[in-house]
RNA sequence: GACCCCGUAGCUCAGCAGGAUAGAGCAUCAGAUUCCUAAUCUGAGGGUCACAGGUUCGAAUCCUGUCGGGGUCACCA
């Protein structure tokens, strides 16, 4: 049950009977209608601005119109109070038979509480990380990894039909110089002096095992042929072995996808789909020669102005139409990604989204060009640009060096803090916002640490119930497995009376609205957050039973009083496990 | 020169398809703690939401401009 939707119709059908003659107009404007949450509790737990967006349209004072709804709504039997106040908000508090109510629907839909139905099974196609098959992932793929993984469980979540892609730009001169590096190694596997890999290749140590695999297939006979004929077989077998590496380095990050497309596929394929991408502009008019003004800022010393294959992407919004051919004949990189995202959108994705880092942020619009494009604007690219982090270990920045090979890569990482803190850490920020990430911080068990914080929240709701098992209270034989199986009669619930009760209650029916939010923005970040105010009213209520005994969830006395709290726990123990789902951190039982 | 992102408490950041007196954590200060996990808890102080205009009944939120920080800018991937 999503609290603030229910209320949201039953205000709605309020003003229509406030407003019959006047209906038309109204509903012109029902559509702005809220209900939410107000920031100040003393307000209620139900604000509207109802009156405030109608009075215009329907030409009343709004706290005349609102005396009128307030009076409509007061025969509401779930609403316990209703009251006006500054400009025109109508303010509701509800009964607890409404919040017993609202947690047994709660209790009922389990795993699927708050989830919703936006995506109503609509398909996606999410691309991320997409890094070069030239090494080990490093820190830098790393939140957009996490980013693109978390989205993806997000519309999962919501009822999308999600398809997890990752594009392998394996075409171009990067992977030729991991080719080479490649062949180095092989030489160097048969017993070779290669002495020092040269400037512009591949130093690191995980291509040496590539050349030993080299050297058993092939023998020495790569040593006799030129280099285009070796070069095609130590590129295919260093980028089949780099792909391992990098599948091995996001499983360890619980990332996996359903779809590694090769950007070489484009043209290698049964068809070359750069070719019938190409075409399919050329056929909307959407591609011509002409030369392009020469790049500002930078002095750019190699510039040639020379006419030029062009793709009109600033009928799109781009800023500048883009080439689509290199000087020497063959294809841009931007002209794959049009056929990539052509073939995206030939396989039925008319919904894509590209997590790229802020250095590609240069990239968007183009992107969004090209598959307006393609697709003769039926579909759309949702482009989400992280930006950078930052790693600290104690305060202090970590250095990295590129040129040496001395970066951090992703599997050191970890290795050393565990995949939960990562995923959860990077999203504990808004992706737009460049982010700082402490090694010490993230593995402390301290509340000072929100993925301790939101975990032991979750460990500490199965602590009582374990406690709950031991303890000289009789639950009643079925009680348990009721309450598992999601049958808890409202009933049951009465009990529940203390005020902190209520609010954890409030914070529970929020949930729905939070995961939509996400949903509609595509930004996981807020799921992590409001895991960490749930966690902290929970923790919060348990430490009043600390000065209050009789606030304890689990109470001697009173069997039934226990049974209603332990179902509160429950509730609280589903959301925090299906929001730790969607983040993809493990929701454990015990930590000690 | 253009485009994108950011600017909110001393620090790190939430809040932004407009809503009431702008929130949290850290730090600071004052208290508490025999008890379901002390892997602490309660409370207090702390703000020109960068600046200036505009739209609106109402702006941190939307629009325009300015300033400041970061990123990007034919052919690389």
């Amino acid at each position: 049950m999503n609290v603030f939707e229910v209320f949201t119709e039953r205000v709605i059908a309020a003003v229509g009977r406030v407003a019959q003659e006047a209906f038309a107009v109204a509903e012109q404007g029902t559509e702005k209608i809220v209900v939410e949450p107000p920031r100040d509790p003393s307000h209620g737990e139900l604000s509207t601005n109802a009156a405030m967006v109608l009075a215009k349209p329907l030409q009343v004072k709004p706290r005349d119109l609102a005396e009128k709804l307030a009076e409509a709504l007061g025969a509401d039997p779930d609403i316990e109070t209703i009251d006006i106040a500054g400009p025109g908000f109508i303010n509701i508090t509800l009964t607890r038979n409404f919040w017993h109510r609202f947690l047994a629907s709660l209790l009922e839909a389990g795993a699927r509480f708050g989830r919703g139905n936006r995506g109503q099974g609509q398909a996606v196609n999410v691309e991320y990380v997409s890094a070069n098959p030239t090494g080990p992932l490093h820190i830098g793929h790393c939140r957009g990894s996490v980013l693109g993984d978390a989205i993806a469980n997000l519309l999962e979540a919501a009822g999308y039909r999600v398809t997890r892609e990752f594009y392998i730009n394996d075409a171009g001169a990067q992977v030729d110089a991991l080719g080479r590096s490649a062949y180095l190694r092989y030489r160097q596997a048969l017993g070779q002096d290669i002495a020092a890999i040269p400037e512009g290749l591949y130093p690191g140590d995980y291509l040496i095992p590539v050349g030993v695999s080299l050297a058993e297939k092939n023998g020495s006979s790569l040593l006799a042929m030129p280099e285009e004929e070796w070069l095609p077989i130590t590129r295919a077998g260093a980028i089949e072995a780099m792909m391992e590496i990098i599948k091995d380095d996001l499983g360890a990050l619980n990332i996996r996808h359903d779809v590694f497309y090769s950007e070489r596929s484009l043209t290698t394929g049964p068809t070359d789909r750069i070719a019938e991408a190409v075409q399919s502009l050329r056929d909307r008019g959407l591609i011509y020669v002409g030369r392009l003004p020469p790049p500002k800022g930078q002095t750019a010393e190699d510039w040639e102005d020379r006419d030029q294959t062009l793709f009109r992407s600033t009928q799109f919004g781009d800023d500048r139409d883009r080439p689509l051919m290199k000087s020497d004949g063959s294809y841009t990189y931007f002209a794959g990604d049009i056929a990539y995202h052509y073939d995206k959108f030939l396989r039925g994705f008319s919904h894509m989204i590209d997590v790229l880092g802020a250095d590609h942020s240069g990239y968007v619009k183009r992107l969004r060009a090209a598959v307006a494009g393609v697709s003769g604007g039926t579909a759309s690219v949702d482009v989400q640009i992280c930006q950078l982090v930052r790693l600290f270990r104690g305060g202090e920045p970590v250095k990295m060096s590129k040129r040496t090979g001395d970066f951090v890569t992703l599997r050191e990482v970890v290795d050393e803090v565990g995949a939960d803190p990562i995923r959860f850490m990077m999203i504990f920020r808004k992706s737009d916002a460049p982010l700082d990430f402490d090694f010490q911080k993230v593995t402390e068990q301290s509340k000072d640490n929100p993925v301790f914080y939101v975990q032991y929240a979750h460990a500490r709701t199965c602590s009582v119930f374990r406690q709950a098992a031991e303890a000289d209270v009789d639950l009643g034989a079925e009680f348990r497995s009721d309450l598992a199986a999601g049958r808890v009669d409202e009933e049951y619930l009465k009990p529940l009376a203390d005020p902190g009760e209520y609010a954890l209650l409030r914070r529970l029916a929020d949930y729905p609205r939070i995961v939509d939010a996400a949903v509609g923005a595509q930004e996981p970040h807020r799921i992590a957050f409001y895991l960490y105010e749930l966690a902290g009213d929970f923790h919060f209520q348990w430490n009043r039973g600390k000065d209050r005994g009789e606030l304890r969830f689990i109470n001697h006395e009173q069997a039934s009083l226990t049974r209603a709290r332990l179902a509160l726990i429950h509730a609280i123990n589903l959301v925090l496990s299906s929001g730790l789902a969607i983040l993809g951190v493990r929701a454990p039982e015990e930590m000690r």
